[in-house]
RNA sequence: GCUGAGGUGCCGGAGUUUGGUCAAUCGGAACUGUCUGUAGAACAGUUACUCAUUUUGAGUUUCGGGGGUUCAAAUCCCUCCCUCAGCA
């Protein structure tokens, strides 16, 4: 049932066939974020439409929210959300940042550090830096960890909830995606080498603990992907990437590489280097057009990131190099500013989505962005998902005959 | 023409009774920035001018126009203009 087919080599570039119960997914492939059962603001046939392969939702927000028992009695994520293709879910592992030490730290996981990161001390002095500014501490935490467990506060109700990784194999179990992400803890950039070495031994374990787990459920429906850990710290991806290669996992995932553009590529390097080639490769949580490239010229067959439909909904529309998108704009408009009032042009002149074939102009998207109106959500996000499914494309035709370089020059210029 | 209510920053609208802590609460809007496994249809900053600046700052011109009182006026007095409502 599930398989993974490379059919083509540029480098270590690579396109091909990831089979799924509940479909094919060619490769590189960009997978849109549907937190909780939805790609927010747009149906699965818009989905379809514009050639969306797999989505990955939240296996955190659907716990609380509508429950596990809900979603299992649908049928699982795919009779529950009517969505028949490919999904993965993601353990909550990102949860732990997201909730915990990035609250903690008043940072996303990227934050802006020095080229050469991997030096404690200077890592420490911008977290000094921080703190004195007050941009760190202030807000409570809504996850706390250790060795055994996971507690989350809900952000919902203030509710406290024990997670394990075996937990988090249950529950992914019932809800039924595709693909499954073993529990992990992602490092917050600022973390220091101390604790991201004693965070990476725990999600060895957690990881070790999710897979003798998720292997005795017998779910044939459904694969599991280990996740590479290590912060910007090379001997750590190294040490990771064997631990994931190593152990009966199907995928690669990669975690908490986003450190900055910099060290993300050192990461991927590390991690390239390490890699056997048979299993697939997941970018976690990384999106960006030079991203992208980056990624996929490290060997990485699919990324998902929030960005394109979140931007969305703020009316930064992306835009492909068809319609003037450069490394300089960062492939981005935002048609929410006044410029655009009066103007009749469709959001992407030579874009071909549905939104922009059907002819809805800048000025009317910009008029529903300003009413907050909710079909301005559905047309942008519409949008940005079709010009990333247009990159993933050229890429994959690029690797196909071998000239992805040209496709990258196209791109980024 | 009479009577009454008003004229405040991009807009709406506080503040005027008890003059100072008012370059002026609050809301909207605009602009800029942030955003990458979605606590996100979010958040932060800016929105009179000049200088200084890591911050606290200093100065100038502002609350329909003009004049006055006062150490000090969006706030008090005089006068003119304008808007709205009702009555002629």
């Amino acid at each position: 049932m599930f398989q993974f087919n490379v059919s083509h080599f540029q480098g270590k570039a690579r396109t091909g066939r990831l089979s799924t119960p509940h479909g094919e997914i060619l490769t590189p492939a960009f997978v849109p974020v549907g937190t909780q059962a939805t790609v927010k603001s747009i149906r699965p046939r818009d989905l379809l439409e514009i050639k969306s392969q797999l989505l990955i939702c939240n296996t955190y927000h659907l716990y609380l929210r509508p429950g596990v028992d809900v979603i299992s009695n649908a049928g699982g994520l795919h009779g529950f959300m009517n969505w028949k293709g490919p999904i993965m879910t993601d353990s909550g592992g990102f949860q732990v940042l997201s909730l915990g030490a990035g609250i903690e730290h008043g940072v996303g996981k990227t934050v802006k550090l020095f080229a050469d990161s991997t030096d404690d001390s200077r890592v420490e002095a911008l977290v000094d830096m921080k703190k004195s500014r007050g941009e760190i501490i202030t807000k409570e935490k809504f996850c706390f960890v250790s060795d055994e467990r996971i507690i989350f506060k809900s952000h919902l109700d203030g509710t406290f909830h024990e997670w394990t990784p075996e937990k988090s194999m249950e529950i992914q179990s019932k809800l039924g995606a595709d693909i499954v992400f073993a529990l992990d803890e992602c490092t917050s950039p600022l973390h220091n080498r101390e604790y991201t070495e004693k965070s990476l031994h725990r999600s060895h374990a957690w990881e070790e603990r999710s897979i003798v787990k998720f292997r005795k459920l017998h779910n044939k429906a459904q694969e599991i992907y280990g996740i590479v850990q290590g912060g910007p710290y090379e001997d750590l991806r190294t040490e990771s990437t064997k631990f994931v290669e190593s152990h009966d996992f199907f995928g690669v995932g990669i975690g908490g590489a986003l450190v900055n553009k910099t060290v993300m590529e050192d990461i991927l390097d590390w991690v390239s280097k390490g890699l056997s080639g048979k299993k697939p490769v997941h970018l976690l949580g990384i999106g960006g057009i030079d991203d992208i490239f980056a990624g996929v010229e490290k060997g990485v067959d699919s990324f998902d990131c929030a960005d394109p439909t979140r931007i969305a909904r703020r009316g930064d529309i992306l835009l492909s190099p068809d319609d003037g998108g450069t490394r300089k704009n960062r492939w981005r408009a935002n048609i929410a500013v006044a410029e655009f009032r009066d103007d009749l042009t469709p959001l992407g002149i030579n874009c071909g989505c549905p939104s922009c074939s059907e002819g809805f102009s800048k000025s009317y998207v910009n008029h529903l962005m300003w009413s907050r109106e909710l079909t301005g959500y559905t047309l942008t996000t519409i949008h940005n998902l079709f010009v990333m499914e247009k990159l993933m494309a050229e890429i994959r035709e690029g690797i196909a005959e071998n000239k992805l370089e040209k496709v990258r020059e196209r791109w980024m210029g």
